[in-house]
DNA sequence: GCCGTTTTCGGCCCGACTGTTTTCAGTCG
């Protein structure tokens, strides 16, 4: 049982009391919780089991929610959960998804009709029979086919990676246009979460521009759902819906404060505020009593308003960064700038679409002082993976490239490397000593993904302490919208990298981001050093470090928690360490 | 249901927009 399995199950709760109209401050507390869970770094399951007493200090859960935790991960189940799903089928939760249907929609669609499904509600809107119900008309039913569409054709959220590549050129589109002074994206885009719901962008302009009429007529608009002086939605033809808001130059900060969200993390900076009588809303921090604005042209303004130093935006979730702002314990986050190489990368001698060379070639254009080459081994068959005559091989093709380096007076190193498969034993796919041939030995899992937690994890135990691997791979082996990680138990892997001095990598592959953000904040807080690699399979990934770089700063890790921002000598005496 | 630098009881974040309405509930971010 995983965080965030158990925070789906107090979601539901939220949504199912919403539902039956219950207390609006009971339902607050329920969704809060299954907030906080699925932030909590630790696990879960691990607390309970040891009887740790964490529990007890995160705030937003009690007495009634803590029984609830210990209740779901000893018996996997919620009784009050079960209960609530017995007076309400668990399809009617599917409803909440459809734009402009809430909890009090649901309600009376349920009651009136019996419309348990978005397939029911459909085709109610399609026989007309939404229009009679108290507080629906006409339009009321057209929204509701449109949003049903719209629900169908964006299947969820997009990844980070591909909400980029149309929010950019969007961006830059709107910077163009006359009048428009700032413009930035907001929302989960700026927080740069894993995966986007819609595209938030906030425009400062002068008056009189005509940014709105622009944005719509943006040749990649298919449909105008909204559009306002202040505010338009639109829908873009890959399927991603695009909001622009337009602000005063002097509300631009705390607009900007407000829809970066995220929600969790505004509502408590809300709370802050309202304690020291202030008033914080997206045009600014009013004093309470007069109304008298204080502050909101800028962000820094806003937070400083509030006692606080400005809090970068991935770390907004309400997950310790307000209470590290207070206490002067901001982390100081990593930078692209701080990367000095790359760990893992593969070439035309396996699966690559760049040679060696190429490889090289991009990664001192990309500003690093080294690369480890680290093409898959024999087991990834598919991949051409290599054996041992052909590593050996290698190293001597690299040691001659290294070579020529240093006669040009070149500074750059490349690192002789693998990802040598853990095989469903736990044992490694190439010999010993060859392995130790090797600057960097990355192992991973690409098999057998489906056994018990139990089984992978002394799988992936094994291969860390086997006493040859530096870095383990993608550890979860996910693929973000189209695979779950397999079940390991990430706090056991952990605690044994922190042992014996493995690294664990950070993948940036904008399809795995492996360790997630959550996963970095407990590796950093377990004292485990992360690498982060892009896995590139050609010489234009070795760019997707970003993404890495992106999720490391939402798991709060700072330069120093990264191996691959030191200087070689120093890399290579941690990676000598073993 | 949770919480406490006013409080262990009585609060709990803020504003815009939409569609339905004659003053507002519901939804959204």
């Amino acid at each position: 049982m995983e965080n965030i399995e158990i925070a789906k199950i107090f979601h539901e709760i939220a949504d199912l009391l919403e539902i039956k109209n219950e207390n609006p401050f009971r339902v607050r507390s329920y969704r809060n919780a299954g907030h906080v869970i699925a932030e909590l770094p630790e696990n879960l399951k691990s607390i309970v089991e040891n009887d740790e007493p964490i529990l007890d200090e995160i705030s937003g859960i009690g007495k009634s929610i803590h029984e609830k935790i210990v209740e779901i991960v000893k018996t996997g189940k919620c009784k009050f959960h079960d209960e609530l799903l017995k007076e309400l089928p668990p399809t009617i939760l599917e409803l909440l998804q459809v734009s402009g249907i809430g909890p009090k929609k649901v309600q009376l669609l349920y009651k009136e009709l019996g419309i348990q499904s978005v397939s029911d509600l459909e085709k109610a809107a399609k026989a007309h029979k939404i229009h009679t119900l108290a507080g629906m008309g006409e339009k009321t039913e057209e929204n509701i086919l449109k949003a049903i569409e719209n629900l169908k054709q964006s299947k969820g959220r997009f990844k980070l990676g591909i909400a980029m590549t149309y929010a950019v050129p969007l961006i830059e589109y709107l910077k163009n246009i006359d009048g428009v002074i700032h413009v930035s994206e907001a929302g989960s885009l700026r927080r740069r979460k894993e995966t986007i719901g819609d595209i938030d962008i906030l425009v400062a302009c002068k008056k009189g521009s005509r940014v709105m009429d622009r944005f719509i007529a943006y040749p990649e608009v298919r449909e105008v759902l909204a559009k306002g002086d202040t505010k338009s939605t639109v829908i873009l033809r890959c399927g991603l819906q695009a909001d622009v808001r337009v602000l005063d130059k002097k509300s631009y900060g705390a607009a900007l404060q407000y829809f970066t969200g995220s929600k969790a993390h505004n509502i408590a900076i809300r709370e802050r505020a309202k304690k020291m009588g202030l008033k914080v809303s997206e045009y600014g921090v009013f004093d309470e009593k007069t109304d008298k604005w204080i502050a909101g042209e800028t962000e820094e303004d806003v937070y400083r308003a509030v006692g606080l130093p400005w809090i970068p935006p991935e770390i907004r979730e309400n997950a310790g960064e307000i209470e590290s702002a207070l206490n002067d314990k901001l982390p100081h986050l990593i930078d692209v700038k701080d990367l000095k190489g790359d760990l893992h990368v593969h070439t035309t001698e396996t699966d690559g679409a760049s040679t060696l060379d190429e490889m090289v070639e991009s990664a001192i254009k990309q500003g690093y002082e080294y690369i480890a080459i680290t093409d898959h081994s024999k087991a990834v068959s598919i991949a051409h993976g290599l054996d041992e005559k052909r590593v050996l091989r290698q190293i001597e093709e690299i040691d001659k490239l290294n070579k020529r380096f240093t006669v040009y007076g070149s500074r750059f190193t490349v690192l002789k490397g693998i990802e040598v498969d853990i095989k469903a034993d736990g044992s490694l796919d190439l010999d010993k000593d060859v392995l130790a041939k090797l600057d960097v030995v990355v192992a991973a899992v690409h098999s057998r993904f489906n056994m018990t937690e139990g089984e992978m994890t002394a799988r992936i135990v094994k291969a860390i302490s086997s006493g040859i691997v530096h870095i383990i791979a993608h550890p979860t082996g996910r693929l973000i919208n189209e695979r779950m990680p397999y079940a390991v138990n990430m706090t056991e892997v952990l605690r044994a990298t922190k042992m014996h001095n493995v690294i664990m990598e950070l993948n940036s592959y904008p399809d795995r981001l492996d360790l997630n953000d959550i996963h970095c904040k407990l590796a950093k807080e377990m004292g485990v050093m992360i690498a982060i690699s892009t896995d590139s399979h050609s010489r234009f990934h070795l760019e997707n470090i970003r993404f890495g770089i992106y999720t490391a700063r939402r798991g709060w890790l700072e330069k120093k928690d990264v191996l691959n921002t030191m200087p070689l000598n120093k890399a290579l005496k941690i990676l000598k360490r073993k």
